[in-house]
DNA sequence: TGTACATCAGTGAACGCGCGTTCACTGATGTAC
DNA sequence: TGTACATCAGTGAACGCGCGTTCACTGATGTAC
């Protein structure tokens, strides 16, 4: 086997590996001996791979949100409508945590943990990349008359609070209905957004 | 001294210690050794007072959870007015925790803390209490047509949601305005739940 | 094709550290009579 | 008021544990000529 493809291999079978301890312990169970155990490589190999356990969290962190924020900017750009494409970063977001729920906690439970302070910056500008380029998809409609202005700081809060707050209690195993919530949301969101008739 | 009042000097001391240990910190710093060193109390007397340490943790959350939603309840109701009462929610919330950000950051964290797991009954308990208290209001003003059909779950996903985002990101000191996002979000929040006009 | 060297991947025992918790005990406050 | 006992508050050294990280080393793969 080539270096390169056993290289990724390893760093693939690592981040599984730490996927699955999370979901066992959350972010506490990704541990150095957990992650050896799982995947099957050396403490020694990890560290080679990924530097340190701070590493391995950042690496399986970005790539949760590259995977979800991917089908959100998908999502958006298929969408028929202003109306539409609103809605659908709510529903797409809801039915993304409901596919992925471990990959959803991850991001939530990281956003703020010290784990990933050496990394912030990285993972700051990951973000902002997104929201410009959502930002550029709003402000285009907010020119049209389409939507209400939205300030690049309030795409967040604004258009998926909701979602967020509602995926968190339902990443916690608090008995609220997903289904019911998904288009109450949306709907929500777009009157927040939506402009005022003429 | 009387036991009685001397008990609740050493409490408070410690639950002190607790929020000043979370500030540098955040939960990993506070640590039995930080709690008996800031506080003056000797480790055992923490155990005697609070159990272990997830005892600590849960009772300053507590008590950081009463006083922010007390705050909210006072001010829903003397707002004047149903559109009053919801701008209310969010710039009180904001308010308070522009106020107490170490108190608010430490409600955010602990939420879903493991740490809060033997405690999750109790806490659930007080939350209910207090969303059932803010649905009592919001039914009578949506049986009035004076609110959009509000679900007891809704409540804090629709209506707190995109200010507990915005909080989320401003306690962690990212460089969003406060000022300027309150009455946006007041603004944002009051529309996606006015009734239709008639 | 062969040879010499450089780079990369991997090993796992050992280390040091800080943590939560326990426990046998002392002393002060409260209570019953 | 005085005495005997019960309860509560407090002490801090000691324990055991699991953790992240290091390091000297081996072996395999890639590269230069």
């Amino acid at each position: 086997m080539s270096r390169r493809s056993a290289t990724e291999e390893r760093r693939r079978a690592i981040l599984d590996a730490a996927l699955a301890a999370f979901e066992r312990g959350g972010l506490a169970g990704v541990t150095i001996g957990a992650l050896s155990e799982a995947s099957g490589a050396s403490v020694g190999s990890i560290y080679h791979h990924f530097g340190d356990r701070g590493g391995v969290v950042a690496a399986v962190y970005r790539e949760c949100l590259t995977l979800g924020l991917d089908e959100l900017l998908a999502a958006l750009h298929a969408a028929p409508s202003t109306e539409a494409g609103v809605r659908a970063l709510v529903t797409t977001w809801l039915a993304w945590v409901a596919a992925h729920p471990v990959r959803a906690r991850l991001i939530y439970d990281a956003s703020g943990s010290e784990l990933l302070a050496p990394y912030t910056d990285e993972i700051a500008a990951f973000k902002t990349a997104f929201y410009e380029r959502v930002a550029a998809w709003t402000s285009a409609r907010t020119a049209r008359g389409e939507l209400r202005a939205l300030p690049v700081w309030a795409l967040d809060p604004v258009v998926m609070g909701p979602a967020h707050e509602f995926a968190r209690r339902w990443l916690l195993g608090l008995p609220v209905p997903l289904e019911q919530a998904t288009p109450f949301i949306a709907e929500a969101v777009w009157r927040s957004v939506a402009p005022d008739p003429r």
